[in-house]
DNA sequence: CAACATCGGTCCCGTGGCAC
DNA sequence: GTGCCACGGGACCGATGTTG
């Protein structure tokens, strides 16, 4: 089980087997402790074996309690960078939430959780929105109730602030939601330094949003304003493919194509069609 | 020693390729 | 027609490394 510890660390679940159960664990430790009083007296060899068996025997104890509080800072990384290894368990075990391995995390702590139990995270803030956790934030609002939605925006380490990424406070429980509940919610991504953050943060300004409006948002995105309007983009206009004219035809041509653009056309750079030092420029729109 | 270059736990965009 | 993916490039900006 702890052979690929060092790769999946807490994201393991010591769950079947004898192992799995907590209280037989709890009887295996003091017959270790006994067992490693003796060899150390003896081979100090076998001692080694007895400390590593005595480390998983703890390492298995605290991943099998479940916990009324968890808060942490999880770690990031996006699936891409990940090594097979650890993107194929966590493509099996967190399908939903496979995308990066903070959200697989956040999907792990919920599991370690207590009934009821509490997580404080800080974590990207990209799941709130993207589409690729879109199942994800689904169940998190269905299944738990969130407490604090805090979008702490870009530079939000103070040992980093180099780091542009957004990045978002959130504590949630483990308990089905009432329809009542609501979200203590702030943004403070319009702010760069992290002691304005932090000042802003317990200064307590916060908007309290209903968790059904966030669940009932398109694609249930999770916000930390409070929408001036219900009114939605969708309603008025629709994208045929993503940004772009929509209709090449009729609105793109080749520089080449007018001798005067006069006011009606404008440069309209674009992709190259393969690497040059120079390329892409060759459109009006 | 100063100036310059590169990098990072990222995201977004437009485009083309591919599968369904 | 639609969705997904890969790719390159630009944006953030201070620490660290490299160069002259």
């Amino acid at each position: 089980m702890f052979a690929q510890a060092p790769i999946l660390g807490s994201l393991i679940e010591p769950t079947g087997g004898d192992l799995g159960d907590y209280w037989r664990l709890g009887n295996i430790e003091p017959l270790l402790s006994k067992l490693l009083a003796k060899v150390r007296r003896g081979e100090p060899e076998m001692a080694m074996d007895a400390i590593a068996a005595r480390g998983m025997v703890d390492a298995a104890t605290i991943l099998s309690r479940r916990y009324t509080l968890q808060a942490t800072n999880v770690p990031f990384l996006g699936r891409g960078k990940q090594t097979s290894a650890l993107s194929d368990f966590i493509g099996r075990v967190y399908e939903e939430a496979k995308a990066d391995l903070a959200t697989a995390m956040i999907a792990r702590m919920r599991k370690l959780a207590s009934e009821c139990g509490s997580i404080a995270i800080v974590s990207p803030q990209n799941w709130y929105v993207l589409d690729g956790y879109r199942t994800f934030r689904k169940q998190l609002l269905e299944e738990g109730s969130l407490h604090v939605v805090c979008d702490l925006g870009p530079a939000a380490f103070r040992d980093m602030n180099w780091w542009a990424a957004r990045t978002a406070l959130s504590v949630f429980s483990n308990v089905k939601p009432e329809s009542t509940q609501l979200s203590l919610s702030i943004t403070l991504k319009e702010h760069k330094d992290t002691d304005e953050k932090e000042a802003l943060a317990r200064a307590g300004n916060f908007n309290l949003i209903p968790q059904r409006e966030q669940r009932d948002n398109p694609d249930s995105r999770i916000v930390a304003e409070r929408l001036s309007s219900n009114d939605y983009l969708v309603r008025h206009c629709r994208s045929r493919q993503g940004i772009k004219t929509g209709d090449d035809a009729r609105y793109r041509r080749n520089i080449w194509e007018f001798q005067n653009w006069g006011e009606l056309w404008r440069k309209f750079q674009s992709s190259p069609d393969s690497t040059a030092p120079f390329g892409g420029c060759s459109d009006i729109v």
